[in-house]
DNA sequence: GCATAAGTAAACAGTTCTGTTTCCTTTGTC
DNA sequence: GACAAAGGAAACAGAACTGTTTACTTATGC
């Protein structure tokens, strides 16, 4: 009932030469070349370039999500120091030497004709991980939850772009960090 | 002493098609055809794609940066307002039907080789913006006028992307702002 | 007005790209 | 062990890409 393992490994190799070269940066070819695997495999899994790159941003929407919120929930146990980990983990994510940015925010740098369904994929990543901001700043008990999680996730993106443009990555998780909890502070304060 | 219109021309158009359809997915065919120019013209002005490409995003930044703060200006006079206005002007970017996500960062995501011409002009613009934040934070006598300046440029990277990937476009700057006034608060309270 | 520079249009070269097809080999299953 | 599905390697097609070259035309400055 499991997937091919080809088309996983293929899969696993496209995401990791899109992110750091980008969609229209990577070649077919040089994706089966690292992958190790033949045209016409691809091709039977995939119906075009395009399909293994949906694909690619489905697959890494749940592994991301899942490997965040689970780092996020070992390092604090209170809704609070959860929001905050939130950056922490943000940094840990900054300092891999492969990190190139956010590969959904990438995607639609390069795709912007609206409603594709690569856009719907990036947009609907973003929409799970503020949710994701959303439920903890529920339990938190926030005045406005919904409110405090737009901010807070604008924060995320915000840190997620200086430090892919910047050098001082490290620097892009404390800077957000320290603004989310002046915020939190402001929208718990009775 | 003026540039050629020619190669002014071209430029502008560059810089609305890499906007548009990136840069990878952008031809050089497709830049004549639009401009109305021959491809021997484009070779006697620019060496290569990568040469064009850096024009029009040395000239964007020209461009943009003189106008936004233009009309942060006219908006807007004490340094205080002038901050929040920031993102007042950047709604009515992000409301435009050309607006297709800040070209930098869409340039960083499609160029990830560390220290290469384009990633350094990228650099620089944001550096800029910063910047700019930063000398209103010291008008505005806050404590620590770069860490204000930090944040405040956060949430506005922060806004451009939530702006380019959601659908609800004004509602981006309007949390940044939001959250931009209640920074400034906190580092303005005595 | 004449030389020079700059422009157009189009062919061309050489590469790279997506996707197909052919031929042969491996692999797994009954 | 036979047979069917899947895979590999490589050729191929056709398009798109960057960049060059040729032949001819238009401006422009002295």
């Amino acid at each position: 009932m499991s997937q091919s393992p080809r088309r996983e490994h293929l899969i696993d190799t496209a995401i990791a030469l899109f992110a750091e070269r980008g969609y229209h940066g990577t070649g077919i070819d040089t994706i089966l070349a690292k992958a190790g695997v033949s045209k016409k495999t691809l091709y039977r899994h995939f119906r075009s370039k395009e399909e293994l790159i949906l694909a690619a941003l489905k697959k890494y929407d749940g592994l991301f999500r899942n490997d965040f919120m689970r780092q996020v929930e070992a390092r604090a146990a209170t809704p609070r120091d959860r929001l905050l980990a939130v950056y922490d983990v943000a940094a840990d994510w900054f300092a891999q030497d492969n990190f190139f940015g956010c590969m959904f925010i990438n995607a639609v740098g390069e795709y912007s004709a609206a409603d594709t369904p690569i856009r719907q994929v990036c947009k609907d990543f973003k929409r799970q991980v503020r949710r994701y901001i959303e439920d903890l700043c529920a339990e938190l008990g926030a005045e406005n939850p919904a409110g405090l999680a737009d901010e807070l996730a604008m924060l995320f993106e915000g840190a997620i772009v200086t430090a892919q443009v910047s050098d001082k990555r490290e620097a892009a998780a404390q800077i957000a960090k320290t603004a989310a909890a002046a915020l939190i502070d402001q929208a718990t304060a009775r």
